[in-house]
Order: C-alpha cells, then structure tokens, then sequence
DNA sequence: GCTTGACTTAAAGTTAACTTTAAGTTGTAG
DNA sequence: CTACAACTTAAAGTTAACTTTAAGTCAAGC
C-alpha cells in the first residue's frame, strides 16, 4: 500500500505539515517519490515514522533522532550504536516513569486534600487535621503546608 | 527557615533565573521580601514551588497553573475548582503513563530486535526468522519491517 | 568602610518544533 | 479538457519556557 503525505498524517495523527519538517530535517531518507515529486510512503516508511514517533513521545530530540536514523541507513557496521541508543532511551523511559509515579502520588496527594476540604467546606479543616486521619501513603507529604 | 531565590533554586534543582521567571508570571503572589527587595523564601512558598514543578512536569502549561495558583489564593470558595483542576492532571497523568508504557515496550521490541541483529552480525537475520522464535510480547510489532 | 558574591530589574535573545504563507504543480473525477 | 483538492517548495512566523545581558543594589565578612 502507498500513501500521500496526507494519508499517512491522518494514519499516525499528526499533521501532513509535521511530516514534511521531518523530511526536511532528513528523518525520511529513504522515502521516495513520485515522477511528479510527490512522496509515497510505503509500509517501511510508514514503520520508520512510527520508531520516529516513540523516539519523539520519549523525549528525544530532532537532531538525535536524525543521528539514529543516520546509523540506520549505514547498516550492519552500525548495529551495536543503534542497540547502545535504543537502550540508553529505554533507560530514559524508566527514569521518566519512575518520575511520573512520583508525581502522581503528590496529586494522589492533593486530590485526598481538596476531597477533604471540600467535604468540610474549608481548607482550614487541614490545620487540626491528626496524623492518624491521614491516610498511610499520604504521610510523607505532611509538613508541607 | 528563610531562603534567598537562590538557595530556594539549589533545593530544588533549578535555575534561579528560571524562579525569577516564575514569580514575574505571577506563580508566586504571596512571596514576600526583604525591606532591601530580595526575595524572601519560606515553606510554604517552598512548598508551592514543589506543586508548581508537580503540575509543570506532568505537562501542564505555565498559563494554566497560574490559573490554579490565581484559585489558591481565592479562597475555599474556590475549592471544587481546584479539585477539578488536580484530578483532571492525574486523569491526564494516567494516560500519559499508559502511552509511556507502550512506548516502552516499542522500546522493548527493538532492543531485542538488535540484540539478536547483534548476535547474528546483521539485521537480515530478522528476514528469516520464524514467528515462533520472536517472544510472544513482540508478535504486535511483527509486519512492522 | 570596603570588598565581594548574590541579589534586583527590564529587555532582549535563544531554542525546539513546528505552522503558516504564498505561489505554483500534480493527479484524478467528471 | 477542466476543475479542484491535495500536493510541492522556500521562507517567514509562532509559541513556550526559559536564559542572558547590562546596569545597578544589597548584605555579610573583614
């Protein structure tokens, strides 16, 4: 299956003009086009707009991406780099969910608080409130007005 | 305790110029200052700063926690939209921990993908490979080339 | 009192990642 | 053959979130 640029915006959800930046930007290089210089995507580019796509949504920047496609375009001799990029963002992934659960807790944490006084019609209700009414989890955000 | 701007910056591991920026935004509209115009740190500014970055680090935009910081400082009658405001983060949290997770296991994919690459010496070994040597929670990435 | 590092401001500069614009071309349906 | 939506490009514009600069002020130690 071929798609125009429009197609394949509209599969991946971003916009037509987005995916000709990243042409622009070299993310595309094997992408090819039409006698009439249309770009065609075929199912492999479609599939080197989706790893460019998680690279993106993990937080990597334009011109790293472009250096892991540079070294995919270079083949074999260039395994071991691509591994080394692939896992280094993986690690990444793992510190920014460890750091999203962090956050998530302090809004645990904030939700119970306006729950509270919400139900108690004042924020004040928290300056008398005992550690004991304080749910377990939420202890560590204590002494913290 | 009383901290300078940049004592308050060091503490949290950031720019004291980026505070700065903060304040000027109107983040910080009860931090008060030194007769001499120094700005003057406590806890519970402390404390703001933590739910600024909370609320900066899980995407929200400066504009929007100035509206909940404005919401803070109107008062319990204000308390239903801060709730709203804080449950629809977490809401929003959730889901990027869900997308977050499938990013990972992309990620995940193409680590083994060049894991094996590596230990074959070239990519084309995937050419070949049956179904049935690709681990079970890889097979949604497989007709992927 | 003097030095020095940290603070103050307003204003300008930076950066990434697009998005928009304008002028023109392509491809397809009728 | 014509219309028209969707494509093409280069170049300029946008936005958010800072960061830097320049010129000056404050506060603590000697």
């Amino acid at each position: 299956m071929i798609y125009t640029v429009g197609e394949a915006a509209r599969q991946l959800n971003v916009a037509a003009s987005t995916i000709r930046y990243y042409d622009k930007e070299g993310l595309l290089p094997l992408l090819e086009r039409s006698s009439g210089g249309m770009r065609m995507f075929r199912d492999d580019d479609m599939s080197s707009l989706k790893i460019i796509e998680c690279l993106k949504k993990t937080g990597m920047p334009i011109k790293d991406i472009k250096h892991f496609i540079d070294s995919c375009i270079e083949g074999d001799s260039k395994i071991d780099e691509r591994l080394a990029i692939i896992e280094s963002q993986r690690e990444s992934v793992n510190r920014q969910m460890e750091e999203m659960q962090k956050m998530k807790e302090m809004l645990d944490y904030k939700c119970w608080y306006y729950e509270t006084a919400k139900a108690a019609g004042t924020c004040a209700v928290h300056d008398q409130i005992k550690p004991e009414d304080v749910p377990e989890k939420f202890h560590q955000f204590l002494n913290q007005p």
